[in-house]
Formats: structure tokens, sequence, C-alpha cells
RNA sequence: GCGCAGGUGGCGAAACUGGUAGACGCACUAGCUUGAGGGGCUAGUGGCCGCAAGGUCGUGGAGGUUCAAAUCCUCUCCUGCGCACCA
């Protein structure tokens, strides 16, 4: 008796299909191009991970179906190399990360092959490779002579352990999302993508493409929009202006005092009238030394210092009122100003009770009730309007409008997105291509001198001191500049990963081009993406930025869509007794060890198994013994298939629609159970037809490749069982088979009729009324009412 | 605080637009195979009552709509994730 030996049935065709690349796919012939993209891996020392093998196996159970859909599915795969994460594991092991990361690499190609995926290895993508970082660094130019790239002084987010700056989405809750230390800010100059300017246009988008919810909402909530209004308070005796903006102009007439955030520019003009600048000094002194996480962990007590001195008036009310500065107003968002009310902001309330601070309501809830109760808390709701002259009696809503045109102000919209930072101080990523000229200023790399290559240097960590390691490498800072050919230096900070992992996607169907980064022809081709596979981590930073380079792109005549990605699916992830996998933890599932236990079809599936594709799962090592049977059954399920057609019409047709509709939804645990209950519904002792064996192998396919090839050629068939169309269903038979329809008296059931499912009411009813089961519960009673759904369900009420 | 997702057996989970709750798998029980130690096959496996047929309760909790609710509505509790001194 011949048993189910995954090892070598997977190693003969591993081999089998790299010989005749059995991935590949004609590029420029395709006739129905299916771009079928995951995202690429940082290929880490510790080489593949369960997590790797679990999304991109889901990727590649669609790709394969979409495959024998008769789609060109080109499925690609590269490595993300650059970045911190390389380059930490490289400092710690005193290997250079360049020789570091192509180990990686070599060993992260080696493991991904073994893995049975349509991977399209002549189109791998390795961001470190200057045939691709010289069009990162092209997109950076365009972008630069376009103004969406700048250099700026600003307050930017500093992690003192890893050395740079970070950009705002990777600082979570006051820490580097790297290596979790808190994060400081400084004032530093560096260079900035102009996201912001398409704020608008990322959120409006979510609305059209079909993507998850979760990921949308993530996006939408980053992106921050409030609707609101701007203002001015006239600072009295002077012709300054204080603007702030909110989003609740109705309660104006509420605010009785201002706060200024500790950075705000107007300081230094006020400064000459303020009586109390000593002290004022000082507490903006000590707010910069706050990091961002003190700055808002202590936020329950509030801190300020009074500008004595200075009067804003109220432009409602035209009553003085006091300014202060506290760091509870942040200069990064609005005007960097507020009009405190503190009877119905939760945050001026706490600060004018500190301070004993008028709190006026003009608010009501109870309107017209006047009695407004003392506050123990700010009102934060809608309610009418009291204490706000003319505008008395007004519901909140209305008066937002009638409020702000009143005291002269404008509708503003406004946007927690910052801008992309994405200068870094650290060594392995691309040179930004910018040299600065004494006489010049700030001169872009012509585009015939790129790539800027990323010199070889022997000191690569981080320095410490806010520039990168290239600062101290004079051959590659002092250079010429290229307008008026004199001595000029070299902009030393290298680039965000995330911009390399911005575009990637464009280069994978273009690498043949060596003079562009992607040809127009080949992107209307097969852009945009027609499904993306990824973690849900991302939802802000790679698909935001991703999705803003490509408007950029777009705005700039290179592409004609401005959305890459149709679909977008996030995957779960895999744990372990419940806890996310880490070194740390000694908790990692090593994926190579189960392939060469199980079988790499065997871990394909059971992944896939272990919960629905979306929420991830739980990896035990009790389960996967689950699929190790269910592959052995197969196995001798085929082998001992005799000729001769299916008398089995229902069940294959009913099997196929299933599995059908569960891949188009990435419905891999559901899919993978009906064709369990497929085998099962067979007998173990009588040999199977040929063609029930057939269309098991066909459906099993996109699942497990090499056993389901292997058991085709078994079956004798000479072609490859991956080359098959995938079948179609007729519920012709469907129609055939009977199906328990179930009886019901007053809601409960009460029996079940085995019937076709097109019986006819009447024909039901007349079968259900033979049945004296049925006939004792409806007992004397008369029947009131019979409920009938066609091939479901007959209930009588009585 | 705001937003999103979710609470179903001992466990992972099914149940598409309301229509047999628990498919499929793990674990467990019994029997048969005997190459007994991640082997195969058959049967059983939500709680309670019953030898059984069958009955009855049951999808976080409380109400409601309906012939019929895991699914819809209202309130409420809990868990996970994202954002958060954002004016």
């Amino acid at each position: 008796m011949r048993e189910y030996n995954p090892q070598k049935i997977e190693a003969k065709w591993r081999k089998e299909w790299e010989k005749k690349k059995a991935w590949k796919v004609d590029l420029k012939k395709a006739k129905n191009p299916y771009y079928n993209l995951m995202m690429f891996p940082y290929p880490s020392a510790e080489g593949l991970h369960v997590g790797n093998v679990y999304a991109f196996t889901g990727s590649d159970i669609f790709g394969r179906f979409k495959r024998m859909q008769r789609k060109d599915v080109f499925e690609p795969m590269g490595f993300d190399a650059f970045g911190i994460h390389s380059e930490n594991f490289a400092i710690k092991k005193g290997v250079h990360p360049k020789i570091q990361t192509e180990k990686n690499v070599q060993n992260f190609r080696k493991q991904l092959k073994q893995m049975g995926a349509l991977f399209a290895w002549d189109r791998e993508v390795d961001t470190t490779k200057p045939e691709y970082y010289k069009w990162t660094q092209w997109l950076f130019l365009e972008l630069y002579k376009a103004g969406l790239a700048y250099r700026a002084k600003a307050p930017v987010d500093w992690c003192p352990s890893c050395k740079t700056v970070l950009a705002d989405e990777q600082v979570a809750a006051g820490r580097c999302e790297r290596c979790g230390t808190e994060v400081v800010q400084k004032e530093m100059e560096q260079w900035f993508l102009r996201i912001t300017k398409y704020a608008d246009r990322l959120l409006k988008n979510l609305e059209t493409i079909e993507w998850s919810e979760r990921t949308r909402m993530a996006q939408k909530n980053w992106i921050g929009k409030s609707q609101g209004a701007e203002l001015e308070f006239p600072v009295a005796d002077s012709d300054l202006k204080i603007g702030v903006f909110t989003t609740r102009p109705d309660t104006l007439f509420g605010a009785t005092y201002m706060v200024l955030a500790p950075e705000h520019q107007l300081l230094e003009k006020l400064k000459a009238r303020i009586t109390n600048w000593d002290e004022v000094q000082k507490y903006r002194e000590e707010a910069k030394k706050k990091s961002e996480l003190e700055r808002t962990e202590l936020a329950k007590e509030k801190t300020g210092i009074e500008l004595k001195g200075i009067k804003a008036i109220n432009p409602a009310s035209k009553e003085e009122i006091p300014v202060f500065i506290a760091d509870y107003a942040l200069a990064s968002y609005g005007t960097g100003a507020i009009m405190a009310v503190p009877a119905h902001d939760q945050r001026d309330f706490a600060f004018a009770k500190k301070y004993s601070l008028p709190i006026t309501i003009v608010i009501c809830p109870h309107y017209p009730e006047k009695t407004c109760p003392l506050l123990d808390k700010a009102y934060t709701g809608e309610g009418h309007l009291v204490g706000s002259g003319q505008f008395d009696g007004l519901a909140s809503q209305e008066a937002r409008a009638q409020i702000m045109k009143f005291a002269g102000g404008k509708f503003s919209a406004k946007y927690h997105l910052r801008d992309w930072l994405i200068s870094r101080q650290r060594y392995w990523g691309p040179p930004i291509p910018i040299i600065y000229c004494a006489k010049c200023g700030t001169v872009p790399v012509p585009e015939k001198d790129l790539p800027v290559k990323l010199p070889f240097v022997k000191d690569f960590r981080p320095q410490g001191t806010g520039k990168s390691p290239l600062a101290s490498v004079a051959s590659f800072v002092k250079t010429k500049c290229p307008q008026c050919k004199g001595l000029a230096e070299r902009e030393t900070d290298v680039s965000d990963t995330f911009l390399d992992s911005a575009w990637y996607f464009f280069r994978y169907p273009c690498t043949e081009f060596k003079d562009k980064p992607f040809d127009k022809e080949r992107i209307v081709k097969w852009l945009p993406v027609d499904m993306y596979i990824g973690g849900q981590e991302h939802a802000v930073l790679h698909l935001l930025y991703t999705r803003f380079i490509t408007m950029a792109l777009k705005d700039l005549g290179y592409l004609e869509f401005e959305e890459p990605f149709k679909k977008f699916r996030a995957h779960g992830l895999i744990t372990k007794d419940g806890a996310k996998m880490s070194k740390s933890k000694g908790n990692v599932v090593n994926p190579d060890e189960y392939f060469k236990n199980y079988g790499v079809d065997t871990v394909r599936m059971y992944l896939m198994f272990v919960g629905p594709f979306s929420e991830g799962g739980d990896w035990s090592d009790k389960g996967i013994v689950g699929i190790s049977r269910f592959l052995n059954r197969v196995f001798s399920f085929a082998i001992n298939a005799k000729e001769g057609k299916s008398n089995s019409e229902a069940l294959r047709h009913k099997t196929i629609k299933k599995i059908t509709e569960d891949l188009e939804h990435l419905r891999y645990n559901t899919a993978i159970s009906a064709l369990m209950e497929y085998v099962n519904a067979f007998s173990q002792k009588d040999a199977v037809a040929k063609e029930d064996a057939e269309t098991l192998l066909i459906l099993l396919a996109p699942f497990a490749p090499h056993l389901a090839e292997e058991l085709w050629h078994e079956i004798g068939r000479k072609d490859s069982v991956h080359d098959q169309p995938w079948p179609s269903y007729d519920s012709k038979f469907l129609q055939e088979e009977k199906i328990r329809l179930i009886i019901q008296v007053n809601g409960k059931m009460r029996g079940i009729l085995d019937i076709l499912p097109d019986a006819s009411e009447e024909a039901v009813r007349v079968e259900a009324l033979k049945n004296e089961k049925i006939r004792q519960w409806i007992g004397q009673n008369p029947i009131r009412k019979t409920i009938f759904v066609k091939g479901k369900i007959l209930n009588f009420v009585v």
C-alpha cells in the first residue's frame, strides 16, 4: 500500500516547475492581466516567519484560483531590504548591513521558493539595489520639482535610541514604533513630503475604493478632518490679532480666555508688552524639554502662565479676556492658539478651575427652562444658546454659522495628518539626492547623475549628532555643484524606507526598463493592482503613503489613475498560545521544521484552516494533524480512483459552487471544510469514479499545489492540474437532488421532509399532513395560517 | 473620550439576503482492525429529563419586532484593535 510522502512529491514538483518556469506570465502579450500583489517582506536574519507563510499562502491561493479562471496572473515577489530594522540587526552582529542583507535575501529567496507559490522570479525587486533606488531618488526629485518635497525647520520627533528623526506615523503613543523608546521633540531642519496637500483627496477616495472597513476607518481617523471656523481675536491696544480654529463657533460668547501654544510665533511680537516675560520664558523652556509623552501623560494637571499686560478682545461679546500660554495648546494643530470656552470644553474647564477663571454657560441643554446648573464638568453637547446676546434661544447647531459670520470668521477644515517627514539620520537607505551650494543654494542632483550611490562605509552606526554617518565620509559629502560647478556638499540624510515601498509595485512589471522607473504602456496594462493582500499594521503607514505617491504621480502626468489598489484585504495575525510571536518570548514557530515534518502543502492548508483569513488564528501542533490526515485520505481517494463518470453530480456541483464563492471572498477555512465534506461523502471502501477524483484535485490545486499535481498524474493525466480551467457549476444538478425541508408547527421544528427543492407549497403541505407526528402537534386546532419558504420551510400556525 | 471589529460547545470555528444553531476540524468516549507509542476504520459527542422514541433549555445580559431571531431594533456588560490635550 503506497503512502503519501509529501517531501518526495514536493521536491519533485518544485524542480519541475522551476525548470519550466510555471509561474511565468508574458507581461507584454497577456490578454487578461491580473495583478495579484502581496506586501513584500523585509528579509530578516531569522528567515521566513509563519506570519509570512500565512500571508503569502493566502495571496497565492487567490492568484492560483484566478489563474485557473484563465487570468494572466502576475504574482511578483521582492524584498523591502533597506531600513532601520536591517541596520539595527547588522549593528548588533557587527556585520555590515550590505553583507548581512545580501545573506538574508538569499536565504529568504530559498525559503520562498519552497512555498509552492507562483512568484514571478524573473521580476524580483530589491530596494537596496542601485538600479532600484536610482528611481526612488528620481521619485524624490520629481516631488521636489513639483513643490511636494521641501526642507523646513520644524519641531520633529527624535528617537534617542535609533538616533534619527521619525515620521508622525512612526510614533505610537509617544514612542518609537520600531524600538519602543520614548521620542523627544527637537527643532531640526528636515525633508518633508507634502502629503497634507492631498488630505482631502485621500479622505474622499476612501469612500470609493474596495477596501476592508477597518483599514478605511484607520485611515480616516488618521487623516482626522474636523470642520469648523477660523476666527480672529484682536489684541487690545494693538493691531495684532490672534487667529484660532474652533469646531464650536456657537460657544464664542463663552470664550473667557485664550491660550497660545508655548511655541506660538506671535509671542516674539508680544514680548515687549509682556510684563512677566521672564516667567513666560521659563515656562517655554520647560515645555520644550518635555517629551510628547510627558506632555500628554500629565494631561490631567494642566499648567500655564498668563501673559500679563496682554488682553484679547472677544469678537462677539467685545469683552477683554486674558491670554495664557499653556502646553495643552499644540503648536502643530490648527493655528496653535485656542479660544477657551471652559463651560463647554473639558480641558478648558479643568484649566479655568485651576486658575479661577470665569466659566460662562452659553449652551443650555434644558432650554427654554433657564435652569442651567452649576457645572461640575464641561457640557460639550448640543443645546440652545443663552448669554449670547441676540443669538439667545437659537439651536446650537444653527448658531454655528451665524455667530461665525457675526464675528467675521470663515469656514475652515483642519486635519490631523502631518506632512511626511522622510529624512533619516541613518546609513542604510537611499541618499536624498540633493546638493547644497553656497552660491546656488539647494540644487537637485540632475537625473543623469542618478543614482547617488550609497557608499560602502566602515562605520555605519548612527552618530547621534543629528547627522547621518554619511556626513563623516568626506568623499561622499564633497562634490561639485551641478549648476555652477563650484565646490558643494551633498545632503547626507537618507530617505525613509517607506518611500522605497511606496512605489515598488510600479517597478515589478517594468524591471526590464533600465532608462525609466516604469513604462507607461505597461502600467496601463497591469495597474492599478487588482488584489492587494497584506498586514493590517500598515493601514496608516505604507498604505497611506502609497496612495499619496500614486496621486502625486498622477498629477505629474505619469499615471492615469490615482488609487493604486482596486482591492485591498488585510489578513489576520498568527499567534502562538494566544500571544504574538516574538523572539524575546521564544514562541516563534519556524515554518521550515513543519515543511520538513508535514510538507508544505499541509502547512499551507493548515494555516488557511485555523480561522477566517482576515482574522488570523492560533498555531497549534495538535491542529495540524487534522489536515495531515485529510491529505492522506485525499491520497488514497485519488490513487484508488477507477475509470468512469461521476454519479454524484449534485455533490460535485454543490462543492464547486461553494468553493468558488468562498475563494472569491478569501474564505479559505470554509472552502477547506467543503473539500473535507466532499471527501467524507464518499465511502472509504469503494473506489471513486475518476471524474469525481479529477474534480477534487482541481479544487484542491490552489491549496495543495504539489499533492494535487502528483495525484493528477497518478490518475493518468499528462498535463498539469494547474493549467486546468476552473470548473463551473450547473444549478440544474442542484435542483435535482432532494433536500431536507423543515416542517414547523408554531415556529418549532417538528419534522423533516425529503423533497425536491422546487416542490410547491401545496405538495409540501399535503406531504407534511400525512405525517402523523405533525398531525399530533396540530391536534384539533384549526390551521390559522401557513408560511412557506420554497426549499426551506413550511410553518403551520395554529 | 471618538471610531472599528467581535462575544456561539472542552477548544478553533460554521450558519450567504431572518428559516434544522454548532457544518468542518481538534480533543474526548466506545467498538473493530492488531504493524499498541502524532496508524486506520465505524459509531457517539451543547446542557438538563428519559432505556428509548422524544421532550425541554440553549448563541455575553435585559427587553422588543416577527409565524420564525446567533442574525433585525433599543438598552446594557465585556474583549481586541486604531486614534486621542486635535480645540
